[in-house]
RNA sequence: GGGGAGAUGGCCGAGCGGUCAAUGGCAGCAGACUGUAAAUCUGCCGGCGUACGCCUACGGAGGUUCGAAUCCUUCUCUCCCCA
């Protein structure tokens, strides 16, 4: 096996990356690599407590793939066991702990959708429950002592939750230990993760050592913001662009994003290397381009990645339709009329609103329109066999047959 | 074991006997405008009823009061200090 150079593999492995600790021992580690030809073991976890993957989650998962595509030893951890514990990093509160077999059938949703960007056939998949499961309280209690309390403390969400008087339980403890002994069983060269993960990437180095390993050379990314621009990108908080998507929605959660984010997307999201973003960032600096052609070809090269550059042109198409020409769209669901029916009951029962209350206030701000005309009139009644189509607000459609 | 503080709408966070369906911020929705589902401005933002109205809600359960998110008792949970 032979590896590209090493000050081209660090280019592609930097690409990215928001730091490399300590970055001189990886390229230590590269060189012993390159001379034996002996790939490097890179680790990442993922936690299958959720069961649907986004593209925050896909800037690791390149990253993973960025080292394969170099030659190296990909290992994905699935996280089952320590999914049970739920890990606390970047929240402000316990995680809700999952069973063995929840995780389960949300890791093999969640190898299926990493397909996309992995080469699945030299991926090594493995459960960390097979070792940890194995583990007897002796265990626990001897990993346990090697570390102290006030050095958990250091991380910064348990230092948060700490001063703003939150919970945090003992349990929550044993996740990076629990981790970093994912990176002992394997002996792991580099673990990849969120900058979240930092503190827990870190501890894996200390629990090698004890184990008397190279320690692993830690490799963090940025989390991408969600589609809203402030928060790190979440199904919680409902900002994000999931990777099983339809192309429309991806494409069209991509055209949402602010302005401020393009770039971020770009280097994130869309894989841009270094000439392109240079030339990005120029073109938002002279303003020599509307932003907005930027984000056509973001989701255009988005949408391309995850499903086909043919998709991607029938995505945009299909925007343009909806935004810019304001067509109402063909697949949009049909219903036919038994019986005389008030408005407010049929895009209530419909769910094109959340409450009969929700459905009058926006009738009362001229967000209902039927057959493009608006309708300003909370008591309207729709007659049996009325053939129309309803638009409430800009995307929300029903036709009556 | 002892002492103290706290739990408010999706989140953060005010309120501390009536005027509270509950200030404000974030998120969300809509309208205008536009470059799009960007930015900006405006409006809405518990449910049911055409307005007055009714119902449900401020951790749970009781109680005091004409009246409670606000006071009392108790339970659950969290935090801090001392041992």
């Amino acid at each position: 096996m032979s590896f590209p150079s090493i000050d081209k593999q660090l280019t592609l492995i930097k690409q990215g990356a928001e730091e490399i600790i300590p970055e001189d021992e990886l390229r230590d580690k590269l060189e012993q690599s390159r001379k034996n030809g002996q790939p490097l073991v890179v680790k990442l976890g993922c936690d299958p407590s959720r069961p649907d993957l986004h593209i925050g989650h896909a800037v690791a998962l390149r990253k993973l793939r960025h080292f394969q595509d170099l030659g190296h030893h990909a290992v994905l951890v699935i996280g089952d066991f320590t999914a049970m514990i739920g890990d606390p990093s970047g929240r402000n509160k316990t995680r809700p702990q999952l069973t063995l077999e929840e995780t389960k059938v949300n890791a093999e949703s969640y190898i299926d959708q990493a397909k996309v960007i992995l080469d699945i056939d030299s991926l090594k998949i493995c459960y960390n429950s097979d070792w940890l499961n194995q583990m007897n309280f002796s265990d626990v209690v001897n990993i346990a002592s090697k570390y102290t309390v006030a050095r958990m403390m250091e991380r910064d969400d348990f230092k948060k939750r700490y001063k703003s008087e939150t919970a945090i339980s003992i349990h929550e403890f044993l996740y990076p230990l629990a981790q970093a002994m994912d990176s002992v069983h394997l002996d792991a060269d580099i673990e990849l993760g969120g900058t979240d993960q930092k503190f827990n990437l870190l501890v894996g180095r200390d629990l090698q050592r004890e184990h008397g390993q190279e320690e692993q050379v830690i490799l963090t990314v940025p989390l991408i913001e969600g589609t809203d621009g402030v928060d790190k990108m979440s199904k919680s908080y409902d900002n994000h662009i999931g990777l099983t998507d339809t192309p429309e929605d991806m494409y069209g959660k991509t055209m949402s994003i602010p302005d401020t984010m393009i770039e971020r997307y770009f280097l994130l999201a869309a894989n841009a290397d270094e000439a392109e973003m240079k030339r990005i960032q120029s073109q938002l600096a002279d303003k020599s381009i509307n932003p907005r052609e930027l984000k056509r070809e973001l989701a255009l090269e988005i949408v391309t990645m995850y499903y086909s550059a043919e998709t991607a042109a029938a995505a945009e198409q299909h925007f343009d339709q909806i935004f810019i020409h304001k067509v109402i769209p063909e697949d949009i669901p049909g219903i036919t009329l038994d019986d005389d029916v008030a408005l407010v009951d049929l895009i209530f029962t419909h769910n094109l609103v959340a409450s009969k209350s929700e459905g009058r206030r926006l009738i009362d701000q001229g967000a209902v329109k039927l057959n493009d005309l608006k309708c300003s009139d909370r008591d309207q009644v729709l007659k049996k066999g009325e053939k129309i189509v309803i638009k409430v607000g800009k995307r929300r459609f029903l036709k009556v047959t």
